[in-house]
DNA sequence: GCTTGACCTTCCCATCATTGGAAGGATTAC
DNA sequence: GTAATCCTTCCAATGATGGGAAGGTCAAGC
């Protein structure tokens, strides 16, 4: 089958598809003599697994591990339940660091009137002082320079 | 100060404040004769309220709104809280989403035995057929065009 | 046989926020 | 004066995806 076939079957992209075998996640497919690229049900059958791989938030570098581990029929399961582990975790602390935000905001959200008038305390939040502006990523190599070098 | 300075003092970095300066979020700053931007207290305050709302996940153009907020002194809170509250939705659907891949991943890795043993039902959940792939995007602007057009 | 329309091809661009780096000029410390 | 550190602009890359142009191919109908 065409490329438009095996994306309406497997549910990814045929953009996706010519990307996925661009960054060698899935191997060059035969072509036609007029350079059609043909896919089989097996391949098909890749682009699902990889579809659902996605689906659950996988990266392509995981998911390319995770392809050739369900290749491998000798593998060891304990290394893909390591991926998905690991993969659990980096969910469960984005998940953490989104609860943050909203609750913070709803919080904040909470004490605002929302009416007409100008007095905001998410506003005045955002504004405040109390703020410590720790990481810095400036283009500096180094530390500040002296001390007295403001102007 | 220089931009070092107000990288440091505001936790947003030098390159961060370039940038921000060049997509009008924040607005050209005066430069010495040498091309030097130069930042005023003032400056390095909204820069701060910049980074807050960024740690917070408001998108640049929603920080935009804020910032224009923020300054308008007649603003209602109304609109504020709009915002904040709009931003929580999104927020709250993500987590949602993330907390869905994470319960789907820890169901499998825990009927997963994880030793040496080839058996996988992560693998082979994501290998299995029963999947719907439906919302599709191809390159095909129509659907699949007659029937029997596979070969 | 020829037109038509849906499909395929490659190539480039855009997204979003951010970082990295190169090349070169300015300033400061010593 | 020199070296270290800062600044400047410009270009590129990230990750995964979509948009679209320019052009070739295929199947159907006339």
């Amino acid at each position: 089958m065409n490329i438009g076939q095996a994306a309406a079957a497997s549910g990814v992209s045929a953009k996706m598809i010519r990307y996925y075998e661009s960054i060698g996640l899935i191997p060059k497919t035969v072509r036609t003599e007029s350079g059609y690229r043909v896919y089989s049900d097996s391949d098909v059958h890749t682009l699902r697994f990889i579809r659902r791989a996605r689906d659950l938030g996988f990266s392509v570098e995981q998911i390319a591990d995770l392809v050739s581990l369900w290749r491998d029929r000798e593998r060891a399961s304990k290394e893909v339940k390591r991926i998905a582990l690991e993969h659990v975790g980096v969910l469960e602390r984005k998940i953490e660091e989104l609860q943050q935000m909203a609750g913070t905001l709803k919080h904040l959200a909470r004490t605002c009137h929302g009416d007409g008038r100008p007095d905001c305390p998410i506003i005045e939040e955002l504004a405040s002082e109390a703020a410590q502006a720790p990481p810095l990523k400036t283009d500096a190599k180094f530390g500040l320079l002296g001390k007295a070098t403001a102007r």
